[in-house]
DNA sequence: GCTGGAATGTTGCCTACGCGACAATTGGAC
DNA sequence: GTCCAATTGTCGCGTAGGCAACATTCCAGC
């Protein structure tokens, strides 16, 4: 349990971390099968610093898909984070892509006890998104713009991994469009409109 | 001064400071300019740790370019070392190939202090690579080994840097050519023929 | 020449990392 | 089921790295 997460010696090691992962999860794409000790030689960290950063396995997997989700929507958004109407399509897009993307991943067997936690760590951090967002434009009570963004994360999220579930034919740009419009609806409030 | 040169750590930093180190070469061209705080930064480690690791900045370059030598050998040579005069031939061709890349970096003021270094570096190198060939195949006493890797490998080095200062419209090919005969000849009775 | 700012080295204290050994848990094969 | 091997997680001790402060050397500009 590094103290200090200035000091450069842990910013380099959980980015060793995290690299080493990544690469892992390109090449073999099985998440289940990588293991702690997998993650280390290719860190060239010791096991035992692992636990040192993190809980366990499951701390850093929601730890690395929160990462991986905030740099792609970090590459998708102008600005970093939402700045309109307009931007918010970008995300519900991101949303999709990703879930798209990591559906994949999933269908390994023993790799679905992992689809929560990706799950969870990508609402989370597209609430707090949201949230950020609203709190700049909004014009109604604290209480009232948290429960709309809670309820529009889960609101797009969930159509989301509903669709990457089951797409039912439809195109990803079919369902954002779809999405969006009642997400808008939902914000609209909150967004003074 | 790290007593374990296995420790991980030590590989890591060490490995950090020569790539830090190649990449500024190869963005700056200068190696005067480049600072031993740029060389840190760049490897994200401390400036301390640096003199941890080598003397002064000399003894650094010294061992960099020692290192450059001997990977640019290893890829060029089939088995990482001569294994007959065939592959003299490599040798002597890539110490021409890399005195004259290095020249470029010597043209900036200033940087014509470190060339006598970067020079002794390689003629080690060469010395050493001869030597270990040398004693497979000697049919003699080991002093005169010693004493025909000594010359051959000041022999095809000076050549080298003479050329390299002052190509004189020849073609490194040429040179090449020339001093492998010559340097064919001085080899011959250690290698009995 | 002189002077000031930058680069080079040095030192002591604290913290993070490496390591080996250990117990606990998992998951696959019989 | 039982076993066995691999993986997970923990701990204490030794070592390497980070940092701040310092003295020294080196040039550039006056």
């Amino acid at each position: 349990m590094p103290v200090n997460l200035n000091d450069p010696r842990v910013s380099r090691t959980r980015l060793l971390i995290m690299q080493a992962f990544t690469e892992l999860v390109e090449e073999q794409k099985n998440v289940y099968s990588i293991s702690v000790q997998d993650i280390t030689a290719r860190a060239t960290i010791n096991r035992a610093t692992f636990y040192a950063h993190f809980e366990d396995k499951y701390a850093f997997l929601d730890c690395w898909i929160s990462r991986k989700f905030q740099i792609l929507l970090k590459e998708a958004l102008p600005k970093g984070r939402i700045t309109g109407t307009g931007s918010l399509r970008t995300v519900v897009q991101t949303v999709f892509d990703v879930l798209a993307r990591f559906r994949q991943y999933m269908t390994h067997p023993g790799n679905s006890r992992f689809e929560p936690m990706f799950e969870i760590a990508m609402q989370k951090e597209l609430y707090s998104l949201l949230l950020e967002w609203l709190n700049e434009e909004a014009t109604v009570s604290p209480d009232k713009v948290e429960t709309t963004a809670l309820v529009a994360s889960w609101g797009i999220f969930g159509a989301a991994v509903q669709w990457s579930r089951d797409p039912r034919n439809l195109t990803s740009e079919t369902m954002v469009h779809r999405v969006l419009e009642v997400a808008a609806a939902a914000l609209a409030p909150v967004l003074g409109e």
